[in-house]
Order: structure tokens, then C-alpha cells, then sequence
DNA sequence: TTGTATGCGTTATCAG
DNA sequence: CTGATAACGCATACAA
């Protein structure tokens, strides 16, 4: 492939010149900047950007890291990302972990290798430790899932209220056997939905009973194998919080199973509001998370990072939205 | 950050040295090798890779351009790319265009700047000539979605014996206005899929009729949307295939709200057997891709192509399988 | 076994 | 306005 040198060659001009009229760096005559972007042209040059890259220690890409590609949840947020990073010149390079620590590890180096200026992490299994010696080596953001005491920046919603005003929804309803199904794993939000859940109770006067609580994966499958369980309970629950929206679809088709009825027999939250919960029948109430807009967030935090306007970590909360469906109608 | 020379200062040796160390190319005294291990953990050196792939002009990278992060259809492909390249000392790096040409050729700019040793095109914007001329200056595989008659490798199911199998099942069932719901786009799929549709019709003896055809662009609101009208006429169709899962679920909803039954008075194909399909209720009869064995073989055919093991260009043709559920029941 | 020196393709500094 | 040249960090051919 052609090199700036080529292209040098062919105008007739030195590579100082044609990297100038590459990078509008400095002023070229017309003439001559002409005759180096017709050799452009001819030879179809493209800058090598390993080259450049290394030579700016600037790569103007940004890493983004999420958890599994498959949950819609983060398409909508890697939209956000992308449209600002786009809007201020950056490139995203989205990167699957699979919840996997070694995949993980693995793109992080490429973060420490220069090729990104910068990385958003969605839901990291990196230690606080690791965590907080990367965020010393390089600009990072944490999206919707954190740690909490870090000096790393991060934008989310208020967990625990959310799940709190989900619950006290529930409540409201007349509900009193409210079951809980949380996320088994080590992450703020899962800790924090399920404060809300039992303040919520507490408030209500009603007992927190670790029975009626079960602890999958996010997925449908855990939903409905958590589900049939709690409603082997007796008395059953009539009510069920639930901290994904695919848990709550999974708990829903549990109970379909079951021949209990949704609402009547029993009343389904998710949370996250994914396009799927409204295609869903029925309809899913949910907590709406402002996916685009954390996406969005993120970057723009990011971004300041780099650009070296930040100092500092700075947490963003955005407000979240219970979404009335069919699911918990009258 | 460290480089290499500042970890051969610190154990006292040549650049040369640590490099061979860090990637093992010929024989360090195990003294030397020691000493150099201690400096780069003490320093926590990583390796710039701007640096080691311009030199090597090999990144040991591989762009998979998709164009809709949000289609659960393509998780799944992704996740079989992932695993071979993984297994092959690749890592991927995920690259969304939104459909859009330029952020597409954004994308491909990278590709072209060495960033990347090769890219898997999901469904591409660009036209037959300029991918032709990539094909030229970069190793690619076209995944799922592809042009004829290009010299340009590819892997796919055969769409058209798979249309037709979907709507011969219809036409098994004793239906005779057979809806259509394709997509309103350049793909040779979408071409493909019309004519097995056809080709189903007409050997039942069934005339082709335009005005039972829509076109969507695979999303459930368009599905949703061109099933509406679709009812509307009189006589309406008693059964429809759709090119996608997500019209499909869409076409449901839409007859549900006409207070249709699913599959008594509207039977219901899809395309592709995304998870949620059988999610869904009543769970939708589908033609499964094997999205899985799609990323893997073109992952496989791209990495030949890296090494050079094959020239010129190879077209594979993977089994898909009807699903029959409850959409289509008796 | 180890070190020296060169070049990968680019940008930026400094002269002219 | 333009050119020569020194880096950027690394890997490797060649010497020692």
C-alpha cells in the first residue's frame, strides 16, 4: 500500500508537505497542495493510522466495554456513545466480555496499549483495586453499573430508589407477599434494588422474608426457573419485583405455565424498560432507565477527561421513570 | 507510561533484549530473562502497540462491522466470530454503523490504516465496486448478507430454499392467501427470500399478488405497521411470512389487536430464530439461521485468508431448519 | 547469548 | 511556503 513518502514522491514534494496538506496543519500553496492531493488520489493513500497514532500518542478512539452484546439494554446506551463520540471526532470499538474476567483482561490491553484514548466499562469484573490502578494509567467512565468509593467517574440512576418507588407501587396495589427476583452477583446495583425493595416493605409494614427472594442472571431462563420456584411457595406470592426486564418476561411465562393469570393472580415489574417490554404480552411495567441519555452522559464525561477539563471523579445520577403497563393493571 | 527502553535501563540490558523476552523469538539466558520480568512488573510495562504493530504490520485485530447493534440476530453471530478468533489470537473489535455509509466508512477508514488485519461485513452499505476494491487491499468476509457474483468470500444459508420451505409449510396447512412481509432493501436476501416465496405460490398453483406484500425494514414497528394494512384488504390473508422475527412478532401484535386469533384466524412464519421468538406467546414458527456456525465458519474463512491460506474467493452455504411453534399450529 | 543499528509511517520542529 | 530530520515504541537483521 501506498505511503506518505509515495505520495511525497509522485507531487514532488517532501513528506513534511503532504502531511501538511493532510492535516491542514500550516499554510501549502494551492498549487502544490493541488499536485499532492491529485498523487492522493491516484495512488489511493490512506494514512496508516499506527503510524500517526504513535507518532500523536493520540488514537481518537474510545473502548467501550460491555458485559454481553446480546442484551438490548446496552444497544440503546452504545447508541448514546456513539452519537457524541461521533459529534466530537471520536471512533467507539465496542468489546463483548462475556462476564468473562479473561476477555476482559484482554481488551483492557489494548487500552494500555495505546490503541484507545480512553474507555467507557458498562458492568467491569475487575477488582476495586484493578479498577482504580487503570483508572490512574487512563481516562475511564463507568456506565450504569459501579463501584461505589472510587475516585472513578461515573453516571447511573438512583438504584435504590427506583427500586423502591417500583415496590412501593406494588404496595399500592394492595399487594402484601411481594416476591423479589435480584441478580446474584457483586455489583452496586444489585445490592442497592434490593435496599429499595425492603425499605419499601418496611415502610409498608410488611415483614422481609428472604423466601420470597430468588437470584438468577438477568436472563429469561433464570426468570423462569426463579419464578416456578417461588410459586411452589405457600402462600405464593401475588406480586413479583424483578431487577431485569427479561427476568420479569421469563417470570411472566413461568407463571402463564402455571395457568395463573397477570395481572390478577399475579402482578410482574421489571426493570430497564427494553423495547421488548412493551412488544411483550402482556405489556410489562417496568423502571424506565434513561438508556440513550447515559450513554450520552458517559461519553461527555469522558470526553472532559481527556481533553483534560476534569479533574477528579464526579458522579451523575439521572432520573429514572416507573413505567405503568399491563403487567401490575388494576 | 514505560517502554521498552525504560525496562532495559532498569535490568541493564538492550531494548533488543527485553523484546526478545516479551514475545520469546529466540533464546535470553534465564538470568537476564529474570531480571528483565522484574523490571517490566516493577515498572508495569505494557507493550505499546501502536509501536509493535507497525512494526510487525500486523495487528492481530479483526473488525466485524454490524449494522444494527440492537438486532439480537447478530449477538449471537458475534459471539461464534468472538470464540474463533479468540481461539486464534485474534481480538474483535465491534464496529455499529446504524445502516449509515459514512459511519460505515468511517469504520473501514480504520481497516485501511492497519488498525485492523481484516474485517467480517455483516450487511454492508457500500456498492459492489467499492467493495470490490477493498477486497483488493484488505482481507474480508461477507457474513449472512451478501452480493453475487462478487470475488469476495462468503457465508450464508441458502434464503431462497429457506423462504420456500417457510411458505410450503403455510401452504401445507391448507392456506391460499399467503401474505408477505419482506424488507425494503438492496440485499440479495430480501431478493432471495421474495423468490422462494414466489416459487412456494406458484407451485401450489397459488398467483402471485403484489398487493399481499409489504415492505418493512425488519423492525417490529414496521412489521406491526404493514400487517395493519395487510388486514385491511378484503379478502385477507390467512397466513403471512415475514422476513424477520421482529416483523413477525409485530405482525401478531397487530392482529391481536384486531382481536385475531394466532394461529386460528392468522397463521404467523418469521425468519432468523432470535431467542425471543420462542419467548414470545403465542411462540412463533421460524426459519433458524445458524447464527452461531455463521460467525465461527466466517471467522475460520477470514483467518485463511489472513494467512494466506486460500486466494480467490470461497462461498459457503450453512443448514438452516424450519421451527414450527405455535404461530403456525394447526 | 547479547548489543547495535535500522526502519515501520507518521508528525512536528527547526531552518531556510 | 517548503524541506530535512528527529522522534514516537517496537522488532529484527546483523555483528559481536
Amino acid at each position: 500500500m501506498a505511503t506518505i513518502s509515495d505520495v511525497a514522491q509522485k507531487a514532488d514534494v517532501s513528506v513534511a508537505t503532504v502531511s501538511r496538506v493532510l492535516n491542514g496543519s500550516s499554510r501549502v500553496s494551492p498549487e502544490t497542495a493541488l499536485r499532492v492531493r491529485r498523487a492522493i488520489a491516484e495512488l489511493d493513500y490512506r494514512p496508516n493510522l499506527l503510524g500517526r497514532n504513535l507518532r500523536r500518542t493520540k488514537s481518537e478512539r474510545i473502548l467501550v466495554l460491555l458485559p454481553n452484546i446480546a442484551n438490548p439494554f446496552y444497544a440503546e446506551i452504545v447508541k448514546g456513545i456513539e452519537d457524541v463520540a461521533n459529534r466530537n471526532g471520536y471512533s467507539i470499538m465496542l468489546c463483548n466480555t462475556d462476564s468473562d474476567p479473561e476477555r476482559e483482561k484482554k481488551h483492557i490491553r489494548m487500552l494500555k496499549g495505546y490503541l484507545a484514548d480512553g474507555a467507557i466499562l458498562m458492568a467491569s469484573e475487575m477488582t476495586c483495586e484493578e479498577l482504580t490502578e487503570l483508572s490512574r494509567e487512563v481516562p475511564i467512565v463507568q456506565c450504569c453499573e459501579y463501584r461505589a468509593g472510587l475516585t472513578i467517574s461515573h453516571v447511573s440512576i438512583d438504584n435504590e430508589m427506583a427500586a423502591y418507588q417500583a415496590v412501593n407501587h406494588l404496595v399500592g396495589l394492595g399487594h402484601r407477599r411481594i416476591a423479589f427476583i435480584g441478580a446474584r452477583n457483586h455489583f452496586l446495583s444489585s445490592a442497592l434494588r434490593k435496599d429499595g425493595y425492603i425499605r419499601a416493605l418496611k415502610e409498608a409494614g410488611i415483614a422481609f422474608d428472604p423466601v420470597y427472594c430468588g437470584y438468577g442472571d438477568y436472563s429469561y431462563k433464570s426468570g423462569f426457573r426463579i419464578m416456578k420456584q417461588l410459586l411452589g411457595l405457600n402462600p405464593r406470592p401475588t406480586a413479583v419485583f424483578c431487577v431485569s426486564d427479561l427476568m420479569a418476561i421469563g417470570a411472566i411465562r413461568s407463571a402463564m405455565e402455571e395457568n395463573l393469570r397477570i395481572p390478577r393472580d399475579l402482578a410482574v415489574c421489571g426493570f430497564d424498560n427494553i423495547y421488548f417490554s412493551s412488544m411483550f404480552k402482556p405489556t410489562l411495567t417496568t423502571v424506565s432507565q434513561p438508556m440513550y441519555d447515559l450513554g450520552c452522559t458517559a461519553m461527555e464525561v469522558l470526553i472532559n477527561i481527556i481533553e483534560g477539563q476534569t479533574k477528579g471523579a464526579a458522579h451523575y445520577f439521572l432520573d429514572h421513570e416507573l413505567i405503568i403497563r399491563e403487567s401490575t393493571a388494576k
